[in-house]
This record gives structure tokens, sequence and C-alpha cells, in this order.
RNA sequence: UGGCCCGUGGUCUAAUGGCAGGACACCGGUCUUUGGAACCGGGGGUGGUGGUUCGACUCCACCCGGGCCAACCA
């Protein structure tokens, strides 16, 4: 059985707020779907994160909220249809059931303080006006003559946008931000349009509907959400996320919305709609086919919930864009069912085998177990057996490749639970097709003995009894298209035609009679089968193929020559490409653009600054500045104070959003130049001392004084310590000394933590290397 | 000469700057009345180049590769 690893990232930004505080304990997520379609694979992902976070904690909660602010997508019939998913795979709300629509009218506040702020106006432009303004992601965009309208004449117009005077695409409201900001979404995007449609809740009460940037936020923080997680194509507008919760003074603590990766499967599309497009255009059963990735398609093929949670946590939650093969949810569902689903033998493609020396009146039933012995549950079934039986045309080979373990002619083959047999002789139609085997019972003194009494065989075949088999029909399903990555534009050309093959005529054994809808078998050495929900019924019994077993043996069956090397795999990369290619590897200097940053960069490697750190100081005028001012302090130390500034510093710059920066004095950074040089202070003092001065804004001093800096350099203290974790672990000794040197950061880890951060870790470093033997 | 995000075995994912680990897949073996399951074993990885550091998957710079963004969709 599988179980789930370690803490995602989002789990642990989590633990680290209720560590802090920052939302007084409470932890709640939501799942904010617009019921414009069917739930699939896809949404199972973030159902699990969400839901799944909430359950971790306690007083967590979850909100279903229905994203329904588009009146022209959205149907009730998807809401029930996502409600009955999310219940499916296992998850619940509780009494936290939220629409979007629900807030239409704290939203239209919320754009009326916007208004009233200046912070938002009336566009009474066209679409393409609009979008001709908004330039591109290399163009700044232009304004909107309507951009400066006063506050009053803005709000008139909204309210009267709201009563319904306008028809639409008459005027938008947009927030008032830059129309050249670098992030697209941030060029004065619109808040609310004017559309005069039926709303499956509102019904007509709204002419105007908020857009999803401007709702969401509102929506979260309206629910006193925490986290609001989403996939990454949110990453660029989490920007007007935050800029709106903090110009509408949305109360605090407010929701952060942090993006993961989507799930996305081979072979697989989750586009609602691309589909929704299937569905439409008859190419599937509806959005419930079971080669649909829905969920309803999931489960009407007999995918359990089971196995979709095991697959979302194999999957785990990382901001890697990320593929996943087919194989992850196969043995996901394999595992699932191979305890769950009773065995029964079911023949696809019935060859007939008469039992020449079996009596014909001889009516003998052989017994079964439900699961075999090592699924560990007891019940069993009656395999009833005859002179005449069927076995499945696959077992049959008149000309047997190499490795052939079944039924050949002249040869043995093991009938499961019943008796051994052997093929004497092969009838075949006109054609040369083969129509029957005439067979002869080989152990028939002890059939369907336990163990192996009888003739030692290499292949065990189900079969059933001729008379007494069900008539089912059999859906083969398989994947939906031919090519991983199906092409967006047109993925009807892209499905595999043979992704649904019926088979009418298959046989099950008797048991199988009367199925009820949505029961989960295992046909031995098939796969794994589900009833249909929709179609199977008593007088006519439909099985899905869920998943195929396993099957190790027409790997092996490939002819020679196209197996593929296992070892030595030629250096790839990440989706087949190259990544070094065209790689060019310039000199530093070579990737300085303007003459100016060129001159500086001659200038400070002149003063004795390498020529890596010089290319990168070059860059921001800031650093130059603080470096040059820094210099003037400690003109030997120029190479050092570009060393900080260039590699501590930024890092440092980086982690505080530009802030730092400003408040790190040239002094301080000389002075901390001068004192690691001088042997002051380590170089690792230096860092704690460098993050001091820009985390907290303190001087040099300040920093020396207030941290406590000592440093445990005895070296009889820390042999003494080497000497503990090497007693304590003699197995990374003997194997550090067997050549393992990467084990030398081990043990001066362990001194490390040991003493809590104290131990002067060079000469840890250089003690453990004389203790334990030279590298 | 746009911004943001992301590169760890074939795939997915871990590793307060201190042992590169797990899962799926693959290969081999044991066992087996499912060529299943189970059990045992195996190969294979930090995109590249420099730099900082006693020590870099992790920090810095550049390069390479990939993703998202120019709906009155979400």
């Amino acid at each position: 059985m599988w179980e789930r690893g370690r803490m995602d990232f989002i789990r642990t930004v989590i633990a680290k707020d209720l560590k802090t505080g920052k939302y007084g304990g409470r932890v709640v997520t939501r799942f904010p779907p617009e019921p414009n379609g069917f739930l699939h694979v896809g949404h199972a992902k973030a159902i699990c994160l969400n839901f799944g976070i909430a359950a971790e904690h306690p007083g967590g909660r979850c909100h279903l909220r229905l994203d329904d602010t588009n009146p022209d997508t959205e149907r009730a019939e998807y809401v029930e249809a996502m409600k009955r998913d999310i219940r499916w795979l296992g998850f619940d709300w509780g009494e936290h059931l939220y629409h979007a629509s629900d807030y239409f009218e704290r939203l239209y506040q919320y754009a009326l303080v916007l208004i009233d702020k200046g912070l938002a106006y009336v566009d009474s432009s066209s679409e393409a006006e609009i979008r001709e303004r908004r330039g591109s992601v290399t163009r700044p965009g232009v304004d909107s003559p309507y951009r400066d309208r006063n506050r009053e004449e803005n709000r008139d117009l909204f309210e009267r946008m709201r009563a319904g005077e306008f028809p639409d695409g008459s005027h938008v409201l947009r927030a008032r931000i830059d129309m050249a900001h670098a992030n697209m979404v941030m060029r004065d995007p619109l808040l609310y349009r004017i559309r005069h449609a039926s709303h499956y809740r509102q019904g007509d009460d709204w002419p105007i509907y908020p857009m999803y940037d401007f709702a969401h936020c509102l929506s979260d923080s309206v629910e006193r959400v925490t986290h609001s997680l989403c996939t990454l194509e949110f990453e660029n507008n989490r920007e007007i996320y935050d800029w709106l919760l903090e110009h509408v003074d949305a109360p605090r603590p407010r929701p952060e919305q942090t993006e993961f990766a989507p799930l996305v499967l081979d072979y697989v599309i989750t586009s609602k709609r691309l589909l929704r497009r299937l569905v439409e255009g008859g190419k599937v059963r509806g959005w419930d086919d079971p080669r649909m990735p829905t969920l309803a398609g999931l489960r009407r093929r007999g995918v359990t919930p089971d196995a979709i949670r095991t697959l979302c946590d194999m999957v785990g939650v990382a901001r890697a864009h990320s593929r996943v093969g087919m194989d992850k949810l196969e043995f996901a569902v394999r595992d699932d069912l191979n305890h769950k689903a009773p065995r029964a033998f079911c023949v696809l493609d019935p060859l007939k085998v008469v039992l020449t020396d079996y009596p014909e009146e001889r009516e003998q039933v052989f017994t079964a177990p439900l699961l075999p012995g090592d699924a560990d549950t007891p019940g069993t079934r009656d395999l009833p057996f005859g002179r005449v039986l069927y076995i499945d045309r696959a077992d049959f080979r008149e000309n047997p490749p190499p490795g052939f373990h079944r039924l050949v002619p002249g040869g043995t083959v093991r009938l499961k639970y019943a008796c051994v047999i052997r093929c004497d002789k092969v009838l075949k139609d006109g054609a040369g097709a083969v129509t029957e085997l005439h067979c002869s019972v080989l152990d028939q003194e002890r059939p369907g003995a336990e163990t192996a009494v009888g003739p030692r065989v290499r292949g065990t075949i189900h079969w059933v009894r001729a008379d007494r088999a069900v008539p089912v029909e059999v859906r083969l399903l398989d994947r939906m298209f031919t090519v991983a990555e199906p092409p967006t534009d047109d993925i009807v050309a892209a499905m595999n035609p043979d992704s649904e093959r019926v088979i009418a005529g298959a046989l099950a054994e008797p048991g199988v009679a009367g199925t009820p809808p949505g029961t989960h078998y295992q046909f031995e050495r098939h796969g794994y089968f589900f009833s249909d929900p929709v179609d199977s019924g008593e007088g006519h019994l439909v099985f899905n193929r869920t998943v195929t077993l396993r099957d190790s043996w027409t790997e092996r069956a490939r002819p020679t020559g196209t197996s593929s090397p296992r070892h030595g795999t030629a250096r790839s990369g990440r989706n087949g490409m190259d990544r070094d290619a065209g790689a060019r590897h310039l000199a530093p200097e070579e990737t300085l653009r303007t003459p100016g940053q060129r001159a500086n960069f001659r200038e400070v490697v002149s003063l004795g600054v390498s020529r890596a750190a010089a290319a990168s100081l070059v860059r921001s005028q800031p650093a130059l500045h603080l470096f040059h001012a820094a210099r003037a302090d400690y003109p030997d130390g120029a190479g050092s104070i570009a060393d900080w500034l260039v590699n501590e510093v930024s890092r440092l710059v980086a982690a505080t959003d530009g802030a730092g920066l400003e408040l790190l004095e040239p002094g301080a950074l000389s002075s901390l130049a001068r004192a690691v040089d001088g042997g002051e202070f380590s170089h690792r003092q230096g860092r704690r001392i460098v993050e001091a001065l820009i985390t907290r804004g303190i001087s040099f001093e300040e920093a020396r004084a207030s941290l406590d800096l000592t440093e445990i350099d005895d070296e009889a203290m820390l042999s003494a310590m080497l000497r503990q974790v090497a007693d304590e672990y003699p197995e990374k000794l003997a194997a550090y000394q067997d050549g393992q040197h990467g084990l030398l950061g081990f043990f001066v880890g362990q001194v490390m933590r040991r003493s809590r951060g104290k131990a002067d870790p060079r000469k840890a470093n250089e003690l453990a290397k004389g203790m334990f033997g030279p590298t």
C-alpha cells in the first residue's frame, strides 16, 4: 500500500503560519470551481489539497465555493454534478457551501469604494479599443481617454450600469493602476462588464457581472479564507489579488494566494472547453464516458476514489511544471483494487475446447477463492466444469513464440482450479482459422487438487464451461489520445480510434450473472472490470475494463532488437531536450550590455575586484554606489567588499523585496569586510552580522554587541565531539574511510548540530581530515 | 533591450548551506494453480559555466531550456 510522504511547500508554509499565529491559529482553504462543466482529475488534485489540508488541522475548514460570476456558461446541473463528485472523492464541505454570486451586492459596494478613492473608473471604449490600448508584452499600453473621469461621473455611470441603463459592451469598470505596468494583469484590469443575461441563480437581478480578478480575492476575504491555493497559471494574478485587498481596505489578516503546479496527465486533456467539445460533438458517450478524465467518467470506468487520492498523494505538490504518466494512475488503481475486487473468469475471445475423454453427462463443480490467498479474505465461488469448455483464443498458439507458456498443439496447460489438459487435435475451418481444440485430461484422478500432484506445467489459464457461461459485453478502454500531449487545436483528430473496443460475445463464469451495476471484478489474467452503472442491467451485462493487469510477458515477447537499452542512457534532459544546446560560455564582462557598465567593470577590476564579482556589481547602480562608499573606508578591501555585496547582500536584499539595501550603511559594510579579513570574525560570523545589518537595520556595532558570536575553536573539544560522532556512527566512518568523502560534511554537520552552531566548522573540517584519514 | 515563474535518474517528488533519499517505471531473482500479487536485489540523477563558502541541489551572476501573461473567461 502506498503511503504519503513528507510535507509539501504549501503545508510547510501553513505550519509556519500556525506557529507564528499569523491567522490566529485558523486554517481556512477553499475549492472554487466555476460550474461550467464537469470536474476532472486536475480538479481532484486541488480538492485533495484544499480539503486535505483543512482536515489535517483541528478546526480547519475548506469551503466549497462556486465561482459563478459568468452567467453565459454556468448551470445548476453542473453545481449538482460537482457536489456529487467531491463527495464521491471522499470530501465534505459541511455547512460551508458558498456562491460568489451571493456576494454580488458586497462586491458592488467594494467597487464603489474604489471609485470614491479614485482607483476605479468607467471606461466607455469599445472592446477593440481597450485591447489595442493595452499594448503588448513588450510594448507599454496607453491611457484610455476616459481614464480621468471625475469621481462623480464615474459613480453616476457605474450606478446606472448597475441599474441596467446601458447595453452590453457600452461601458466597463476598470481599476486605475498603470497602463505601462510590466505585468499585463495590472494594466487597468477590468472589474465589471455589462451583461444582460439571466444568471442560473440570480436570475435577472444583475446586468453587471464582476470579473474573476475582482471577485476572487474579495470572495476569499469575505469568507475569511487564510490560504488561497490555486494553480500556476494565476501567478500573474497574485499582484492584482493583493492590490485589490489593499485598496478596498480588506480586513486583516488577509488571505494569501499560493500557486502550485496543476496535475497534467499524459494522453489526457483537462480543459473544460475541450472536454465540452467532445461531449457536444458526440465523440464520447457524455461527460461521464469511461474514457473521459472527468471524475464522473473515471467513476464510471471503475477507478476508485481511493486510487485518485493515492495518485494525488503520489504526485505531490510543488511549483515545478510536470507531466505525470498514466503508469502512476494505473498503479494506484491496481494497488487499491487488488485487495478489493473479487476474482472471476471471463473469456473475452472464446475458443471451444472439447475434452474428448471426459464424460458428456458428468457435472463437476470446482471451488475457487473470491480473492487469492495472499489477499487473505475468505469466500469462495463455484466453477462448473464439463466436457465442453471455452478458453481464450490468445491462450492457444499453433506456432508459439519462444517463451510461450500456454497451450500449444501436443502441449499441456493447467485449467486453473481444475485440471491439466493436453491438446491432441486442432480443428480448422476452410480458411485455416482454428475453430476447436480436442484435448484430454491428464490428472483426472485428482482434478482440482490444491497442490501440483499432476504433471508439471508451465502455464495456467482460465476457462468457462460452455453451457453454463454468462454472455457479457466487455468494453476495452484505452487511452483517449494517440499522443501524450494532445494538440489543443484539433483534439478530435488526435483521438485514439481504439480508445473503446466493444466485445459483444465475452463469456463469464456463472457467478457473474446478475451482477448489479457498479461492481468491481478482476477478470483473472485480464484486468479489473466494472459493471457499467449506466448501460449494465439484469438482462445485459456490460463491463468496462478499468485497467489491465501488469503484464511482464508481452514486454518480453517483443521481437529482439526493439528492446530499449536499460543502461547508459544518453543524457537527454527534461522533455527530451538537450538543455545545454547552444549554450554560450561567456566571460563575465562579455555579458555586460552598455558601454557604461563595461567602463565601470574595468574600473572596479582595477581596484582589485574579481571579474566575476565586478560583472555582477556593475549591473546595480545602488550596489555600485555602496561599493564605492565602503571602499573609501577600506581601500585594500575592495575585493572582499565586492564579494560581500555580490553574494550575501544581494541575497538578503532579494529576500526583503529590495528594502534591505537602503538599510546598509557603507561604514558597516567596510567594517564587516575589515573585521573578517583581519581574522576578527570568521566568514560564517560575518554572514550572521550582515544578515542582522540588513534585516534589522542596525549598525555594525549594534550587531556585534547583540549577536552571540562566540565560536568553539578549542581543538580538544572539537576532537572529542568528532570522536563521539564517529563512535555513534561507525558505519559512516567506515564508509568515509572506504572512500565516500562526501561524508566529511556529515561529521562536520553533526558537530555543528551538537554545538548548536557554535563550533568553528573550518577547524572541525581540518580536524576530521586529520583524525579519520586524509582525503 | 517585457515581466514573473520553473529546471534533482525515464516520470513525480524530498533533502535549517552538512550522508543526494523515496515512489512509479525499468531490469534481474525467489515464490506462485493469475506471465497477477508478495518478497529480495539492481542500474540510472542535481541543465551548463563561473563565483562565494571549510563545505553548494540549496546562495550570487550569466548562459541554456521550459511555462504563464496582451477574453468585457476563470
